[in-house]
DNA sequence: TACACGTGGGC
DNA sequence: TGCCCAAGTGT
């Protein structure tokens, strides 16, 4: 073994190790979990904290244990019972996934990457996560917290390239453990070590396992010194006024006037009109009658 | 490639 | 107090 592979080895150890001591008992990691309750985990997970997603996925699995439940329910019923996790179009997607998994896959959900990926809102990362975490095939698994840890430890950078980089995703297929089981585990542990230790602000060196071979810190911990990201604005975007009347639809029974959604952006009902169209466009709202409900 | 797409907690 | 950011995907 050379002394790349030797040092990799003490890597994987530390790191492993770690995980065993310091893992959230998130309900998706308990035994027994099915593809399927993985599969709606890492969908509600998307861009959101892990905090936040447990009491939804637990109202979730409750209701549609199985994709053919949730198939079977209606896309409104999922909207509504998304609530405040944000960016309901995600509700639809698993929603639409279930109906692809039932007409598709036998009711299963698939095992495959190649499978996976064709999934609606399932991209590299989803369709990565759910073999490696809920069928156990050792996938190279990169999300945000991957990428900030590799940035940091392996090319002593604050923080990862604003998209994945061809660089990046051979940095993490070439840091995955040779053995299969500790693939899976790797894939666990480093996106846990980025999101508990490794954070983007405020990092906790002091707690981290391999903080003594991380390039960055070897390197002073320099600031970020690439291009800035710009944030996204907010205030009176169709993003904000779609998010209002998507809330609205969710906590009324039935269906609710247009004068009525008009009044979740009052200063511009055209604003309001065309926010409208679009969430038709997209499925989330449905015209009935004079009003509008979630669909049906 | 860059932008749209929700929401709320932390600093 | 706002700004940043969170297990990304689709176009």
């Amino acid at each position: 073994m050379s002394t790349a592979e030797t040092e990799l080895a003490h890597v994987h150890r530390r790191v492993l190790s770690w995980f065993d001591e310091h893992a959230r008992d998130l309900p998706w990691r308990a035994a027994g979990t099915t593809p399927w309750e993985v599969f709606v985990s890492e969908v509600m997970s998307q861009q959101t904290p892990v905090a936040r997603v447990v009491p939804i996925w637990q109202e979730w699995m409750r209701r549609w244990p199985t994709p053919a439940d949730l198939a079977s329910a209606a896309p409104g019923d999922a909207v509504r019972l998304w609530g405040r996790l944000g960016y309901p179009r995600r509700a639809l997607r698993l929603r639409e996934a279930a109906v692809a998994m039932v007409e598709r896959h036998d009711g299963e959900v698939p095992t495959s990457p190649q499978d996976l990926l064709a999934l609606p809102g399932v991209g590299a990362y989803t369709a990565a996560a759910v073999a490696s975490f809920a069928h156990g095939l050792p996938e190279v698994v990169v999300d945000t917290n991957v990428r900030r840890v590799l940035a940091r430890a392996l090319e002593g950078r604050a923080q990862a390239a604003p998209a994945l980089t061809a660089n990046e995703a051979r940095l993490a297929a070439g840091a995955m453990p040779p053995e299969t089981d500790d693939a899976n585990a790797w894939n666990a542990a480093v996106m846990e070590l980025g999101a508990l230790v490794c954070t983007a602000r405020s990092p906790r060196c002091e707690e981290c396992p391999v903080s003594d071979l991380c390039a960055w810190r070897r390197a002073g911990s320099p600031a970020h010194d690439g291009p800035v990201r710009r944030s996204q604005s907010w205030h009176g975007t169709d993003r904000q006024v779609r998010g209002r009347v998507v809330q609205l639809l969710r906590e009324s029974v039935g269906s609710v006037s247009r004068e009525q959604v008009a009044q979740v952006w009052p200063q511009d009902p055209a604003k309001v009109d065309r926010c409208l169209a679009g969430l038709v466009e997209d499925g989330l709202v449905e015209p009935d009658g004079e009003g509008y409900r979630l669909p049906v």
